[in-house]
RNA sequence: GGAGAAUUGCCAGAGUGGUCGAAUGGACUGGUCUUGAAAACCAGCGUACCGCAAGGUACCGGGGGUUCGAAUCCCUCAUUCUCCGCCA
């Protein structure tokens, strides 16, 4: 959430111009935030007036009580009720007022940061670095969802039988190969400084707000109605929550964490080729890294994460290119957002494996995580998170890159992992 | 799932209707003293909102209520602990 102090500063000319990269006319909303954050400091003002009068006259009351004297404490407790009916009157008017402007503020994106350009939809979106060749196949590369039927690695049907579509069932290989390239990255992250968290699956409300995913992506998530808990759909909300409400110690920065999590996403209104074989799922794997930074060391520890990723890729030897998103891709609660994209040569389609974003105060807005500056004001942190990485896609990616004529194999850094060399 | 007890500031812990944003101790920060440290002493030591400021308002697990006035009484929810039941 945008903060309100940042409104009134300028009248909001900042947001609204930053949001124009968006698409995104906030000239309306910003204009009747301000019209009723206006209404709400008068209104505001005139109640604090009142309670501090009741408080005077209260005080009063009870030194006169003290005293014995019962029939002027009396009269001045009749005097209350008209000041009393209209403190309620008061507070219920600040109460509407205060409950419409945070709905308006709810509506408000993330302003984009200056490198992102504007845009409508991925078609904006801006290539900024290649890395690796294509892979050459002297056969017929076939998808990944062919060559999982052909080893026995992953069962889509079975799935489908069990649950759903978009749950598959990995066994064998398949399903080693998973886990083995979970311990990988958990262990890489670890290399990196982060601190290893297993956080719960399912989150409350407050949590799924403070990180964004509500009021706004309600559809998104699985919802158990009968104790109003979600399942996470990335690991990025538990874990990001740990942190609401906190003051953190200058000395704890930076809050480097990372977690391995299925991730459980409706998806609602997905289709076609998009959904073919492990595209896009209900259920999936991810490693997760999340950072809480001051303010000063975020664009470092950016570019820290965004290595940490290629890195990874490299790795595991997967030709990838980075992509800026424009305003008008970029996720609602982000700043800035690059994409990680690996080739499929078998799907001839670029498959995100992997999205590294920076919230700066937004996120900490909601969870109310600050910290405190040189001259002891508290002030709102920076958070940002990636996968590091998303394991469907990563596997897809990797078993159609590295397909052989019978077989896939195995890339070197995962041997120690697998236990075997190639499928 | 049933019964009981509890939930107060960074921590411990007092406070059962008025002068309580909250005693006291510890921790922490600054100062005095000291060659330095410890000890002792003095001072400071929550968050947020409105306001140029003075100041005001709100917050004692969350929400609601009673009252002129609530940390204190009532209702409700959550959490923790103990006992019983069930169970991986």
């Amino acid at each position: 959430m945008l903060e309100i102090q940042d409104i009134r500063k300028d009248k909001g000319e900042r947001i609204i111009e930053g949001l124009k990269k968006r698409h995104f006319d906030a000239e309306p909303i910003v204009q009747e935030i301000l019209d009723l954050d206006s209404k709400w400091r008068e209104s505001k003002g005139n109640l604090e007036e009142i309670a501090a009068e009741m408080n005077q006259i209260s005080k009063q009351i009870g030194l006169l009580f003290r005293e014995g004297k019962q029939e002027e404490a009396n009269e001045a407790k009749a005097m209350t009720g008209q000041l009393k009916s209209s403190e309620a009157e008061l507070k219920v008017k600040v109460d509407e007022l205060e409950a419409t402007i945070q709905d308006l503020m709810y509506l408000l994106p993330n302003v984009p940061n200056e490198l992102v350009k504007a845009g409508k939809s991925e078609l904006d979106n801006e290539t900024t670095e290649e890395f690796g060749n294509a892979p050459s196949f002297d056969f017929d590369a076939i998808p990944h969802w062919e060559i999982a039927a052909k080893h026995n690695l992953i069962d889509f049907e079975l799935g489908v039988k069990i649950t759903g579509a978009g749950f598959p069932v990995y066994r064998g290989k398949g399903a080693q190969l998973q886990r083995a390239m979970i311990n990988f990255f958990l262990a890489e992250a670890a290399k990196a400084g982060y601190e290893e968290v297993i956080p719960p699956l399912f989150v409350n409300e407050d949590s799924a707000i403070a990180t964004g995913q509500l009021p706004d992506k309600e559809g998104q998530m699985y919802h158990d109605e009968r104790d109003d808990l979600y399942m996470i759909p990335t690991a990025e909300v538990p874990i990001t929550n740990m942190y609401r409400n906190v003051i953190i110690p200058n000395e704890d920065f930076s809050v480097k964490l990372t977690g391995y999590t299925p991730c459980f996403r409706r998806e609602a209104g997905s289709y076609g080729s998009d959904v073919r074989g492990l595209n896009r799922l209900h259920q999936f794997d991810k490693v997760e890294i999340v950072r809480i930074e001051h303010p000063n060391n975020t664009d470092a520890a950016l570019e820290e994460m965004m290595n940490h990723v290629k890195g990874l890729l490299e790795k595991l030897g997967l030709q990838y290119r980075i992509l800026r998103l424009c305003g008008g891709d970029t996720g609602f609660t982000a700043a800035m957002t690059y994409d990680f994209e690996v080739y499929s040569a078998a799907q001839d389609k670029w498959l995100e494996v992997s999205s590294v974003s920076r919230f700066d105060t937004f996120q900490a807005n909601r969870l109310k995580l600050r910290f405190k500056n040189a001259d002891k004001k508290t002030k709102l942190c920076h958070t940002l998170n990636g996968s590091a990485l998303a394991l469907p896609r990563i596997v897809a990616a990797m078993l159609e890159n590295h397909q052989t004529k019978d077989g896939v194999t195995i890339p070197e850094c995962l041997h120690p992992y697998t236990g075997f060399k190639s499928i």
